[in-house]
DNA sequence: GAATCCGTAATGGTAATACCAATTTGAACA
DNA sequence: TGTTCAAATTGGTATTACCATTACGGATTC
């Protein structure tokens, strides 16, 4: 917002956070920063004032205003750093994965349930892209394309621009919302994905399956693009579901592996 | 967990966090106990031992301890209640919607963005319902039905019933990741839905597919279920949108309704 | 003897204060 | 003009004290 001391945020000084006595001392701090972002009062990249200030401009202690500083930042809509301020965030819109992280921990979620909704999520987001993608969008999913041929040799590599292609689908569907889910969603699984991923053997089959979807979404057909990556993420839970069997088993002497593929 | 003094977590008096030189404190609280949740040593329902003594085992300060907290509980793994002790969140599953919310104030996402991603979700969630509801969840449908009958002439009521509805049929897909996702981003919706509903006139054609999509998951048949889902919601969108025309016009005399319906 | 009531202890919530660490900023200097 | 360094700003942590709510147990009462 501004950078000299006297930023008001608009909060009446007066408005001060009266009778506590309800105890909802840090709620009402959450309730009064998000009725901010809500009334589009504080936009992303915005800085907001020194936390001293703000805790006295809403009359409450700095102890308190720091915890909903950092519910609001577990949210994610807030960065600080140290020295320099409390900033709503900018850059593209996304949700903190941890939270379904430590959800499907706590329940016990199986990998095959976050991979079908995976499949849910990607699949509406390639028939939209097929829709909606700008010349620019498509020529982004080309360039990834391309990257990974060059990383065929590259495991790691390859399962950076296989994440970029299908970060770059999610943003061609024209929907932030659905592209904020897929993020989410897809993050969890890329997490583990990334330790199993050496034990992949046979990227064509996967590549494959990418240039396919690309084309149908390049022709504008959404139900050809549906369907490929239908298919992809199908052969990518069952890479998965193989290499994490391999691993377990991981002092054993692994006898056939030729119809491992990557898929990712 | 257990409710003397002594709890101890598993965590040796002397593995104190060390060194905060880098700084994170906050941060390794929270890493230390999402370990404990990640490796099943925290189960739902359990309770964290006092602020007290949880922060002299794992050597910060009660403050710091506090700011791991709420930062979980903010993730909604956590619930604290004065008076009684930090539990672990138990029931079913749920992300909280707060910062979806958030985000689309920030990022300015549309409704009609929300509805789509709404619509992809639960098409997929009524068509794994049709293969994978239960005796018991096809009888929470219909009773779900029932209700929205009884409660033809009030709107408050109907939504309630219709939510309900909804989220049976997630529940009844078998997936608890999918049916997380479509509560967090229904919920959303249901929120500003709330205030409009009481400008909606006829709820027969609502439920009629309702009954339609309820009929569908009944005699398992997939397609069917999605098709109905995939109308279900695209009426309630176009009842939305004039609702909330309407609303914003709220001073002018509406001329023609004929054609509302409410969908929700 | 059983149910109710109330007080005490335990626990999370808030506050005030001091100090640490990182960043920024700008002035001094080469 | 570019570089360096030091002071001010700002978020991070710790200590301490007290308040508000809840749970538990003993005393009272019926």
């Amino acid at each position: 917002m501004q950078q000299n001391g006297k930023t008001n945020l608009g909060v009446s000084p007066l408005k001060v956070i009266e009778s506590n006595g309800s105890g909802q001392t840090t709620e009402e701090v959450i309730a009064r920063i998000s009725d901010l972002i809500k009334g589009a009062q504080l936009k992303p990249g915005d800085r907001l004032p020194a936390e001293r200030d703000l805790a006295r401009q809403l009359g409450v202690s700095r102890p308190s205003l720091r915890a909903g500083l950092r519910a609001l930042a577990s949210m994610g809509v807030l960065k600080s750093r140290q020295g320099a301020g409390t900033f709503v965030a900018g850059g593209p819109p996304t949700l903190d994965s941890e939270p379904l992280r430590l959800l499907a921990a706590l329940h016990g979620f199986s990998f095959n349930h976050m991979f079908e909704t995976r499949s849910i999520l990607e699949v509406g987001a390639a028939g939209l892209a097929a829709q909606n993608a700008t010349g620019e969008q498509l020529a982004t999913l080309a360039e990834e394309i391309a990257e990974m041929y060059a990383a065929l040799s590259d495991p790691q590599e390859y399962l950076v621009h296989d994440i970029r292609f299908h970060r770059a689908i999610a943003a061609a569907s024209g929907n932030p919302t659905l592209a904020t889910l897929v993020e989410m969603v897809s993050a969890v699984l890329y997490e583990r994905r990334r330790e199993t991923i050496d034990r992949a053997h046979d990227f064509k089959e996967s590549l494959e399956l990418h240039q396919q979807l690309y084309r149908a979404i390049r022709s504008r057909q959404p139900e050809e693009a549906r369907a490929a990556m239908t298919e992809h993420i199908l052969r990518a839970q069952q890479a998965f579901a193989l290499e994490e069997r391999e691993e377990q088993s991981t002092n054993q002497i692994p006898e056939k592996r030729e119809d491992a593929t990557v898929g990712v």
